[in-house]
DNA sequence: TTCTTTATTTTCAAGGGTTGAAAAATTAGA
DNA sequence: TCTAATTTTTCAACCCTTGAAAATAAAGAA
């Protein structure tokens, strides 16, 4: 009798010519990508291939139309001048959506990373709806950019999105709440445009997206926010760190004093009670209401008393950044990052913050030589989880370009 | 002029056929370990590989030795009898070094990761001795268990450290004191033994034994032990995560409370202070005297305090338990594992430890209904760093068996 | 102007890898 | 003794990279 096994969930699957073809373009495609027009010989340099296989590898990316010949470059001396090549950002498009309560947002951008204008339009309700709507929300956002331009190939349509869709199945509170989903209901919903559906949660895209604007390369990067809710996420070597159940970076529940305020998770000394806007708020003494309007306002007057110098507003920014100090010496201790960003209110709150976190690393700093950690404000404000959800959508192209087709 | 370009660190080598190869000789090799005596047919079936490739597959493993034939064995029905393949776990040998204050371990083990029996031997110093001196100790220690037999591969020496040499070379103090400056003088100190010598540091050894001990697939596992200090480590999908300046998992560090004792480290509330066996002894009224006899013999009346429920032992504890709660609650918070083990004195204490840290914990469970973290103790005792370093030299072999010669 | 030199790109045979189909091997049952 | 069934091996076909040789194209020299 024939036993049949199935290979496992985290075995590796075989590896085939396919494959290296695969890993090839993609190693010229970056290349093309990330050093502008450039000659063979010199993607050949760079990469390591031989110059046949160059040739070939080119010759395949242009029949996508993912490269193009934008003429010669007679290089100073004699001999053959060289021909460049460069990447054709058009070719390929990258939808993104973020939902949130009241409206929702999308953007496109091509290959190259360049966004259309961000479109708001007003939506059914928020990430926490029926996952109908959501799907539905999702959908008629996608169709008021209309369809990509003849040639123009659809990479992939990239959902960012907080709440109880998470972006993987096996975190998902329900079946019906799982990303596959949710993904196949938006993708039936938009039969003219067959490509794959992701989604993506909100505060992970947001922490890849002020990771690319970092322009480093590796390294471990923390990203913290705090708008609504505290959230954040790690990325490592360029990719979003899940671990075991997708709750990794999620710095908001760390306990930061063992006999701290009660948090609503039910916790005591959740950074949560130290940082968010609302508890903010109110140890500055402008708190009282949950209006989103009134919270605006609030932030606005905030603003006002902490450029005035006044002593309440600034005990309260200096309450929470000792906090936050502390939350990132755990994150240090963790995960040993080399950069933190802070985004959503902690951006623009960071200079009254700083003394607080520098407070609190001055020790681990003098402790450790080696150690260094750089804290910096994000720089892509609110757009941020659109723009990180446009550069995973890129991702799988620049990883994967023989899934672009041949012929014009 | 031609510009030369080298590929950047980061920018992967090109793929090519060697490639293919290496990994689906990897593949079939694994799935021969780990599954037993099988067919050829149960391993196409089992890697997704087509008959004809296994053939080829298993017929390069027969001939470096790796894998042998086993006899026939009918399956019932009819049909040509299968022929059964399996393992040769004698055809590698893999050593490992531990180096400790005043004495070296050392054991070997074959592909199967069965170990030899370890042998102690004393030494001129320390981890923190000179590296002359240190290269000196390991090279007599390896030349302590002998060459391998004639026929019998030696795959890896893997030296288990924690100290100033460092598991890569960019975190060490000085280039002195690098790992691959240690690997070279060791590899000169034994000509007969031309194998790669790598050096990891014995807490993430310990914790990668632990993880293989746990014989989970995948996930995120932390791990934390305290013997003369508190160190740890996290394992991600099998391999050790090291962070930006190879401190990630290090545990002894993170805060537990804002206002807690004054640490080496010039912190304030570190968990050293509250769980290092030291703090422990004398919040217990066991301090007192720095010697390793002292030391032990205190640990042994602290053991029949805590059996007899004397109360100030169990206070010490409670508060150990606690804090170290808060820190898993940090790391939880940082990386959300679903496993932690704990090691060294951790693991005798666990029973006295649990109730602080299931009271941390407790909230957070209530809170995230997805989550879920076992704690739970080490079962390799002193022995773990050795084992972790025994099984990331079969790890080197298993991943490439292209490295093992042909020809018997 | 023509020839030589130089640098870039393309072409081509060779080698290694996987694959699918056919052939060979081997045993149980008719 | 023959047939069916199952496993294993063989073999031609195809894909990919590679190294060397050939083709291409411009600058400088005669």
């Amino acid at each position: 009798m024939a036993t049949m096994h199935n290979r496992g969930v985290n075995t590796p699957a075989p590896t085939d010519s396919a494959a290296v073809r695969r890993a090839n373009l993609s190693l010229v495609l970056r290349y093309v990508a990330a050093h502008g027009p450039c000659a063979r010989t010199e993607v050949a340099a760079g990469t390591g291939l031989v110059h046949a296989s160059v040739s070939a590898l080119v010759a395949d990316l242009i029949d996508r139309g993912l490269v193009a010949e934008v003429g010669a470059a007679s290089s100073g001396g004699r001999g053959r001048p060289r021909r460049l090549v460069s990447l054709v950002p058009a070719r390929v498009r990258t939808t993104a959506v973020h939902v949130a309560w009241g409206y929702s947002t999308v953007m496109t951008s091509d290959l190259a990373g360049v966004p259309g204008l961000p479109r708001q339009l007003p939506n059914s309700g928020g990430p926490f709806g029926p996952v109908e709507n959501l799907a539905d929300d999702i959908a008629s956002a996608v169709d008021a950019v209309g369809p990509p331009e003849p040639g123009v190939h659809h990479g992939r349509l990239v959902i960012a999105l907080s709440g109880p869709v998470t972006e993987r199945d096996q975190d998902a509170p329900s079946p019906a709440r799982s990303a596959s989903h949710l993904a196949r209901l938006v993708a039936d919903r938009l039969p003219g445009l067959p490509c794959p559906v992701d989604v993506v949660n909100d505060a992970k895209a947001a922490a890849l997206a002020e990771y690319h604007a970092l322009a480093v390369r590796g390294g471990t990067v923390a990203y913290v926010k705090s708008d609504a809710g505290v959230a954040g996420a790690l990325i490592v070597n360029g990719r979003v760190f899940h671990g075991s159940h997708g709750l990794a970076g999620e710095l908001g529940h760390i306990p930061v004093s063992l006999d701290g305020p009660v948090c609503r998770c039910g916790a005591t000394g959740c950074l949560t009670t130290y940082v968010s806007t609302r508890a903010v708020l109110e140890e500055a003494g402008l708190g009282g209401s949950t209006s989103p309007h009134h919270a605006s306002a609030a932030l606005t007057e905030l603003d006002h008393r902490l450029r005035a110098g006044e002593p309440v507003a600034l005990a309260a920014l200096n309450r929470a950044g000792h906090a936050l100090g502390a939350a990132l010496q755990s994150l240090t201790g963790v995960t040993d990052p080399d950069h933190v960003v802070l985004g959503g209110r902690l951006a623009d709150w960071l200079p009254w913050l700083r003394p607080g976190i520098d407070a609190r690393l001055a020790a681990r700093r003098g402790a450790f030589p080696a150690f260094s950690l750089a804290v910096t404000p994000g720089t892509l404000g609110a757009d941020a989880a659109l723009h990180g959800a446009l550069a995973a959508g890129r991702e799988h192209v620049l990883a994967d370009p023989a899934a672009v087709p041949k012929g014009s």
